[in-house]
DNA sequence: CCGTATCCTCCCGGATACTG
DNA sequence: CAGTATCCGGGAGGATACGG
């Protein structure tokens, strides 16, 4: 780690900084496809497990006991035999769905660029390699 | 993993999804504190790692790879000697910016909601587990 | 000053088995 | 059906030392 020099204090806290809350919400995969599975209505847990691919049980229920946690989800649970469990976004929930979208629609508008940025560096990365052992 | 029965695909991948797309660009809090750092400009190396708290030099360097190689930072050497490198958005960084501040908005404006959504849900786990008990 | 190379630890998350 | 409990391997990332 760097040291901080004398009266130099650093200036972005991950305890702070807005982005770094935000990431603490969003920021895993299967948090971000439970969230988007949830888009346009209610959902039931198995429901869920069997649309979003390559998701364990045990993940399936984490993330939604996070998204529970913090106001985005809401679990009703129907005490029939066998239960029935249906989740929804909370209207918090929902508020965030605005912002999400935003930038999903740059991902989608610009990824395209950003998959030529890759082939574009890992080009002249091996053409250095290959100088390299000239 | 939930076992895909006969005929019932999964529609969420984890390789279309846009979200799954932007997480694969945004998704480190280190990538979104460096990020974070250039927002109002160019920064070099050694100043973003003290401005940057807890970052070692491995993760500034890996984080600022991931960013070039995805075209979203460029690196400019000054080959002085000791050498001289400073890094800057990119256009493409740039056009990032806006929904990422969107994003933040909403965290900024709802990350209160969000903490109380939290001692809500841990108050009634420990009246749970306290009931449990009697 | 700006990195790279190496080692080593910790914890995330998959696999599996069990329960109300 | 909707979870919980336990075990375990691999990889992310910190610490440290070295290099141009």
């Amino acid at each position: 780690m760097f040291l901080t020099d004398k009266g130099n204090h650093p200036d972005i806290s991950l305890k702070v900084c807005g982005y770094s809350r935000m990431l603490e919400i969003i920021s895993s995969k299967w948090t971000v496809l439970v969230f988007y599975a949830l888009e346009n209505g209610s959902a039931r847990y198995g429901e869920m497990g069997r649309r979003i691919e390559g998701i364990s049980k045990k993940m399936l229920t984490q993330t939604l006991r996070q998204l529970e946690r913090d106001g985005l989800v809401m679990r009703h649970l129907t005490p029939t035999i066998p239960p029935r469990v249906d989740y929804s976004l909370t209207p918090l929930g929902e508020s965030l769905l605005k912002p999400m979208q935003e930038l999903k629609k740059w991902t989608i508008d610009h990824y395209s660029d950003v998959e030529q940025a890759r082939d574009h560096y890992d080009q002249s990365a091996v053409s250095q390699d290959f100088a390299e052992n000239e």
